[in-house]
DNA sequence: CGGGGAATTGAATACGTTCAAAGGCCGTGG
DNA sequence: CCACGGCCTTTGAACGTATTCAATTCCCCG
């Protein structure tokens, strides 16, 4: 299933829970210690979850590879897509006060977290006195990212402004060696991006198509090689 | 302008600071040092900015009479209303991780506002040990929030959805007395609205009529009445 | 090589937008 | 107190874009 070599890890300079994670590590702590705390590089396979909604919460994430998928589903059973993290970035955020997550987090391919356990938080801070300050930086800073999420996507009220806008995202947040080339890899579904955009799959197809014919974007698969990223730029509206 | 009394304030314990600033104000604390930590119900006029994009991060902030819109503007000049904030409701949260405002927060009609200095968050944690811990909490929440956002406003693909949505979430937020009544005040104008709902101004005023018509709603001017609740949660496929 | 799901393409329809005009609210000034 | 003017809001008709439903092609894996 999964295309890309899991193995590929994200450089932790490379990710939000860094300054989490720094000080536990680096600090002067036994061995026994660190593992207790940290959980590093669990793997999942593609398909599984990494929590459902309503399982209580025991850690926060960080994935070092691979793609994962948030999906809120109402009372009807409807799922919508909430968004996509990528290696580097933060998981569970939004469970850690009510105690139990309200989202499904899925592995679109193979995936690897690092695990920050939530239940003894208190006692980490005895620890590690910077770690509570760590966190709430962390917690403000993925505020930030929601509300960004939030108007980068109503300020965009077509499928060209959309789609752009989004290829030109998931290119700013892959910080590898892939997205150095332009190019990005686009692991999950058409149809759990439609999901995402708020577009029918045929919608996003069709405009996939359109970018194709007008020579900003080379298709392959769930490649995608950005060519023109000036124009996408005016197309996202950015 | 306002057309409600300013001095109607929300009760501290609707509101989402009140695990906060509770253990400062009956710690043992003396009044200088509550004074010096929290500045209570400051007012603002109509119009003015509680914050703007750029500005340095004094404080956190809960509203407690009014309503505060908050704006996303691209480099283009473009404006997009990311979300409204009511009574009880947090704000500045986006900005503790990178000390400066993203966004900016304007006072609708007039209102007032609780502060927490986030300057000497440090020290404060030293004088109210619980501090950071509901601060992380308190943040967690908004993340979470944040995203509920997201999926309800991305599931809703047309006018009439939004629109009934966005009532109904409007009506849950208003902790008051006058919601009871299952009436909600939209001080925000209609292009506020339309904007924030990724609608043109015109659909949101002909869908509010077509509401009118099918005897969902009363609308007078900024006051709305909700009469048919059950048909408003169905077009709002929740 | 064949089967099945995912992705793409095609044509008719529905819905929101656009541009234009009319209506209503409110503060100001006579 | 009423009249005027400006702005916000609502309504109307033509248009454009995304959706819908159907058919086809592509890709992956057995």
């Amino acid at each position: 299933m999964a295309k890309k070599d899991s193995n590929s890890h994200i450089a932790c300079e490379h990710c939000v829970l860094d300054n989490i994670c720094k000080p536990i590590a680096v600090g002067e702590h036994s061995f026994d210690q660190i593992n207790n705390i940290l959980d590093r590089r669990q793997p999942l396979l593609a398909g599984e979850h990494l929590y459902k909604k309503g399982d209580s919460l025991s850690s926060i994430y960080a994935l070092t590879s691979g793609t994962v998928k948030l999906i809120q589903s109402n009372r009807k059973g409807n799922e919508q897509v909430v968004g996509f993290r990528f290696p580097g970035e933060l998981l569970g955020d939004e469970a850690i006060s009510s105690k139990t997550h309200l989202l499904n987090a899925m592995a679109v391919d193979d995936i690897s977290v690092c695990k920050i356990p939530m239940k003894g938080l208190d006692d980490i801070a005895k620890i590690v006195p910077a770690f509570q300050r760590n966190l709430i930086e962390l917690l403000s800073h993925q505020c930030n990212t929601l509300h960004q999420q939030f108007a980068s996507y109503a300020a965009r009220n077509n499928a060209d402004e959309r789609l752009a806008a989004f290829i030109l995202n998931v290119l700013n947040r892959s910080k590898n060696e892939i997205s150095q080339a332009h190019e990005i890899f686009l692991a999950m579904s058409r149809d759990d991006i439609a999901n995402y955009l708020g577009l029918r799959r045929e919608t996003l197809s069709r405009t996939l198509s359109k970018f194709q014919k007008m020579n900003i974007i080379n298709r392959q698969n769930k490649a995608l090689e950005i060519i023109d990223l000036d124009h996408l730029r005016i197309l996202a509206n950015d």
